[in-house]
DNA sequence: CGGAAAGATGCAATCGTTGTCACACGTGGA
DNA sequence: TCCACGTGTGACAACGATTGCATCTTTCCG
């Protein structure tokens, strides 16, 4: 039942609603009217002109119907990395939402990239998008978008200095608790793998890591605490060297990116989970629970951080003043083998 | 630093060409010139013009210009479930190649539902797409697409009955190896897992167990093949039940998440790896290199078959006549610790 | 010096859809 | 009878950018 190939070959120059409104005996507005469901159509007019346009194959416009109504049902998403995990479960949930309500999602990957992030800006503004739901790397973004009056909802961090939606997890209260955690098992010497940026999340995870020192009366030592560029190269080899130098027993490591090279380190160097030493992650990717021990980890509810970042752009868009809103999840400490009570020397 | 209420609140009229031309003192067709580059302008004029549109903030109107040329720079993508890491880096290459070239990506995820992948490639057309690329689980789309004049690649399976561009992998040849890895370490009983669809990547696994098995002179035995739904909550007690009944000394799982169901039960029943079962998996995912043992699995580039439809997409945007592509890129056999010799009785 | 070619510009039409407006019906109540 | 109102319809003007065409100027060559 192949489609004939004069059909494939033929320019065709697209159906529209003239076409299927001459096809009806009716006028164009007619035929609008007929299909969007807005104003008087007379019963027998409407069946009239759906038939038509399921006969003709009519598809309607976005471009022009967007052009008119001056907004389009398209959302603008840029994540950091799609090739992370994390992001790409938080661009699923969100898919999932704006599919849903027949929303449609433009998704970029920025790189964390100042310039890359204000040229997607500009590019959502040039399509006209209805919103849009950016895990930032800078404020410029933000700021460009909420002027030019484009709704902007931030996911797993706030740097906006325009008020906007957001949603995030706990980042402080995550990282308290697996610091105490540690800190509860009798280390004392924790080291904590954070990535180098000057976004809320990192702050909020180093945040926690300092109080829950404080609330057990251990003190923090700067020379524990690594900061490593989000794509460093040598990552691993700064692990080590820290590992070597200071000799931490236990190692926080507040991302899946920073608990993976911290959990290759450690297997180079034939460091034992957790007689050696112990590790907790920070947000649960599928290795941490196959690995033998599991890794303990804060984890985050990702996908449901995308859905509630796409409901709360869609409540938006519905109504524009509706009181702004910060949502912040729980995380939750899941406990696995790879933690243990410091050994008594 | 922040930006003047009143700046944000301004209802704000959109900056239009027009805006720029009176600006500018020309007329909005020499504005248009100026900044698309087409066309003759004046040295004067251009500088004029482009200053002025920084000055004002001007940001051109994707849906007007889309509506003019009859043609976008959008791509739909529908793969069959962004969760699947697979998918995700499939995504990850082809946004990336697309951006590159300064495209904007449209993602859905479909669910491998025909009725979601129709009502996709039907907005796709509505919005002008330049093009699509798709993990297809149905004939329909491709048709409807191509019949529309857009064109459409195929990524990871082919299913279309009209003429695509496709990128896919060997898997015939990949399924081949695998298997015969495995009967050449003196395997006789290998259960297959395979998806339980009508696609060309599934079918292509089989008819390499198949072959492998001729090859080598060893008969097939049926109930050792496991088709399994896709998501079917099922999955791991079917294959639970294939170990107790057919005691097979080793499986092959044709997907990452077939493997890790496989991987899940043996753990599940203390079947120790590769003393008790070897397994091979298809498509490596991080967990596979870093449990232990780590798994023996037949790569595929995911990525790079991301980038390479976008460039198939691409490059047939530029010359809709190029001559039809279908690239078929290698599998790799990654040896690790899952797979060792039948032990002898 | 004549005239062709290249350079520079503006006018007006166009893309497909929507929404406003005016108008033409009936119907029913005052 | 007349007016108000609810229906139903079509003409027409946007929305903003692009482009073919006509027009005018400048340049350059024979």
């Amino acid at each position: 039942m192949s489609i004939p190939a004069s059909r494939a070959l033929t320019p065709a120059r697209q159906v529209t609603l003239a076409d299927i409104a001459r096809a009806a005996g009716t006028s164009a507005s007619t035929a609008s009217r007929a299909l969007s469901g807005r104003g008087y159509v007379s019963e027998d007019a409407r069946v009239r002109l759906r038939e038509a346009a399921d006969r003709l194959g009519y598809v309607p416009n976005h471009s022009a119907r967007t052009l008119k109504q001056q907004t389009s049902r398209v959302v603008g998403v840029a994540v950091s990395d799609l090739g992370n995990q994390f992001y790409a479960n938080l661009a699923a949930g969100i898919e999932q939402t704006l599919r849903e309500a027949e929303y449609q999602m433009i998704l970029v990957s920025d790189n964390s990239d100042e310039t890359q992030e204000l040229a997607c800006a500009r590019t959502f503004l040039a399509m006209r998008a209805a919103g849009v739901i950016i895990t930032p790397a800078d404020r410029a973004a933000a700021s460009l978008l909420s002027r030019h009056g484009v709704a902007v909802v931030e996911v797993d961090r706030r740097l906006a200095e325009v008020p906007c939606d957001a949603v995030v997890i706990d980042n402080e209260r995550g990282a308290w608790e697996a610091t105490s955690h540690l800190l509860a098992l009798g280390h004392r010497r924790v080291a904590l793998l954070v990535a180098d940026t000057d976004w809320t999340s990192d702050a909020g995870r180093l945040q926690g890591y300092v109080s829950a020192h404080a609330e057990h009366g251990v003190p923090v030592d700067e020379n524990l605490i690594l900061r490593l560029g989000f794509h460093a190269p040598d990552s691993e080899v700064q692990i080590a060297a820290v590992l070597g130098a200071e000799k931490p027993s236990a190692i926080f490591a507040a991302n899946n990116l920073l608990a993976e090279h911290a959990w290759n380190v450690l297997r180079r160097l034939r460091l034992r989970l957790p007689d050696d030493v112990s590790l907790v992650g920070f947000d649960d990717v599928p290795w941490m629970a196959m690995v033998d021990p599991g890794i303990t980890v804060v984890g985050q509810p990702t996908v449901e951080m995308g859905k509630r970042a796409a409901q709360l752009l869609l409540r938006r868009t519905l109504d524009p003043d509706c009181p702004r809103a910060v949502e912040t999840l729980d995380p939750i400490l899941i406990l696995r083998g790879s933690t243990a009570a410091l050994p008594q020397p």
